[in-house]
DNA sequence: AGTAATCATTGATCTAAATCAGCAGGCTAT
DNA sequence: ATAGCCTGCTGATTTAGATCAATGATTACT
């Protein structure tokens, strides 16, 4: 064990972890040279793992990092005025959250784990240093960044003119491409959130979105076992979102 | 008149528009020095004015600049697959359009002037260049794109979870924050956009959006006329949004 | 393992807002 | 001017989804 630094299992300096990482090709170190990808593997820092209900940062909080999903999921909201949770986001592995904090320089939502959750923490003031040197990763912050503001203006499309198949459809649809992209089945796969938490996402009550699910079960579009969800007929999914806008939208990485 | 090249009205070398231009404070020169402002100044183009209902670009388009607005409106919009319009934003002077064109080179939304409205066009690709060499223009692109994430969350939460009341009122609230911060009335402005395009935005039919409006009339929190709205009681009208949540939200520049 | 607590489902009822319909005031184009 | 066309307003009716209520099914806790 060295006596100037601790290497522990979540950051060794010694070989690059986002090289070694599954992710690399989906997270920031996209199109970056390997020395490049070094320098980026240098600020970050692997945490240790969230256990399920526990906040990564609070509303309020002062911002100083951004943060990439490795593993698990964390779902971002924020607290209205009557004092509900309204949830503004579902966070994948690979995919950065905290963005919205630049701004103000204090977190706008609050971030909490679904289940056991790890992230890499990516101090933000060191990320823009280094996006001054390496100007594909640059662009590629600028990317992510206007991605999320198409993204969620395809969610204000959603929330504003679907009716409640609709929203649970294009939702299903929206996870089983996250999950394709990242390697895993497109057709099957566990919910890591509640029914509560999805009609809290998609502006309907609870009920509202179990009963669009047993009737999704009963004409056979999907299968549903509790939180395992298997989608038998894409096609008519698809056609229920309308596949002109949406399908493209959501079948981008 | 120079051979070289060809000032106009709306481009001159000489002396720099960005520091003349009274929305410099609030634009993307904010926080430059001097020179550098001159720097910003001369890779942008300002374009002849937009009449109403022309567009300044279409969905698809290939992406390579984005606009800051000198005078006028803009609304952006989604076209769905039933063929309908989603309108996804309103532009004020100093705002910035067409963010979301980065992550995929192509304008996922089409923008339209609601009334003779005038930009200045910035090259995307020389807003990259130079925000290597000037740090707080960097910086203040990120805390634009970051503002834009979060208000784009707030909408998420209004389209979601508030009653046709507060969906009204939360949007003349932020219609007046908007004129406020630009110098002009918070009480008493002209709506450049139709019931209609309020109704569209908001995730309300336009009959929702009149009553809506004649009803805040009749309890005397409004005064309208056509399209000038003058409000009344801020107050009430604070508390119909719930003042906890959004107030700060929509109070910040 | 056993109990509490949370989550999911289903049915009955209610309601906010959509839809349908009719009319009036402004604008544009002839 | 005048016809035709949007835009806005208001009333009547309908409806999608919320709310209320009750009961299983999972999950968490000790």
């Amino acid at each position: 064990m060295s006596m100037t630094h601790t290497p522990s299992r979540f950051n060794s300096t010694l070989t690059s972890q986002c090289q070694k990482c599954s992710l690399s090709a989906l997270c920031l170190p996209i199109a970056l040279a390997d020395e490049d990808i070094n320098k980026l593997d240098q600020i970050i820092e692997r945490k240790k793992p969230l256990k399920k209900g526990e906040f990564l940062f609070r509303q309020g909080d002062t911002f100083n990092s951004v943060y990439a999903v490795r593993s698990g999921t964390l779902k971002t909201f924020n607290i209205t005025s009557y004092g509900e949770e309204q949830i503004t986001g579902f966070y994948c592995p690979s995919e950065l959250v905290g963005l919205s904090g630049i701004d103000s320089n204090k977190y706008p939502v609050s971030a909490k784990a679904l289940e056991t959750t790890t992230v890499c923490e990516i101090p933000f003031s060191h990320l823009e240093d280094l996006s001054v040197q390496i100007p594909s990763l640059r662009h590629q912050l600028f990317k992510v960044m206007s991605r999320k503001i198409s993204d969620d203006q395809q969610m204000m499309v959603l929330l504003g003119k679907k009716n409640a198949d609709e929203k649970v459809a294009s939702f299903l649809l929206n996870l089983s491409n996250r999950f394709k992209i990242r390697g895993y089945s497109a057709s099957s796969f566990r919910l890591s959130m509640s029914r509560g938490e999805i009609g809290n996402y998609l502006g309907l009550a609870v009920e509202t979105v179990s009963r669009v699910i047993t009737r999704f079960q009963k004409s056979e579009l999907i299968h549903v076992d509790g939180k395992e969800i298997e989608i038998l007929n894409f096609s008519e999914m698809q056609k229920l979102v309308g596949v002109a806008s949406d399908c493209g939208k959501i079948a981008r990485i």
